[in-house]
DNA sequence: GTTAATGCAAAGCATTTGCACACGT
DNA sequence: ACGTGTGCAAATGCTTTGCATTAAC
């Protein structure tokens, strides 16, 4: 683990105990553990490889905190949530390019058609991916949430 | 059911016709009538969701037809498969904006950050939806695949 | 007639839930 | 002490698989 790892999980530490703090939440080894493991390595893990990489090293750890603790962590923005390929799927017959917006609350998803979007820059990263195509997704409310529901989770995007 | 769509699910027919006929697939009474209900519909459906709106019009019909027959429309490039966020999930620490990249072969995802990405033009269209946030996904082959593999489905995005 | 697709039932995973016990504050 | 978090085991839900049957070309 190098040293700017370092930093950043330490970093995220003393967030998770601030907000656990704020949220009157414990500060159990558990979490400690959970949320250590994954602030320090770059891939994108899922509950059950996070639970297979530490349940040696935290007695008796359950896979069923580590599903709970990691929702926790995405309510108070210490981590987020990505879907996966292999996951439970929608589908849509329309095939071309076009972009969607999904609710926080409901969980509809509606199409968005944009030139703008599907023309966007598409940067010449280091990562040497062979871009086949993309799309742009938005989160947020729908409007029939929007009127219903006051604050979804307590994430603050955009900082730390 | 108005007329655009009436053509839009006919010509969805026609399409899979000649899919199937370069693919040497079969043309099966299932697949006709997956793909008219899928083309018919302005929502994203699951598997599930389109089996329950047609099993009583297809004698004897499975689940099981229903998800292979989506998978195959899926590789033939007749529909798309989005993710849901009911889905199996992937975490990460970072909950800065950033964008993705995922493998269509191996389904490696790769963290891409890029400030031009982050300050897409959001458009804002008549659905209302109030954006919370948004994130760019992209998909095509890593650094690993692209020199391993060839052709990963047969889809010709941007037509139809 | 051959090859491919379907249906069924069972298996496989990922995730959630209920409840008793243990822990953090 | 109090309230919350955890572990366990069982349940749930989505998806896949194996195999015999049936249908398409």
């Amino acid at each position: 683990m190098d040293e700017k790892t370092e930093i950043f999980v330490a970093e995220k530490l003393r967030l998770m105990k601030e907000r656990c703090r704020i949220h009157k939440l414990s500060l159990t080894a558990q979490r400690r553990a959970i949320l250590e493991n994954l602030a320090s390595r770059k891939d994108h893990p899922t509950a059950d490889q996070i639970y297979g990489a530490i349940q040696g090293r935290v007695n008796g750890l359950s896979r069923t905190t580590v599903y709970r603790v990691l929702e926790t962590f995405v309510q108070l923005g210490l981590a987020s949530k990505i879907c996966s390929p292999e996951a439970k799927s929608r589908f849509e017959a329309d095939t071309k390019r076009h972009h969607h917006a999904v609710c926080n609350h409901c969980e509809a998803v509606v199409d968005i058609y944009s030139d703008s979007l599907d023309n966007i820059d598409i940067p010449v990263d280091g990562t040497c991916f062979d871009i086949h195509d993309f799309s742009v997704s938005f989160t947020g409310l729908c409007s029939n949430c929007r009127d219903t529901v006051k604050r979804v989770h307590i994430s603050d995007k955009g900082e730390a």
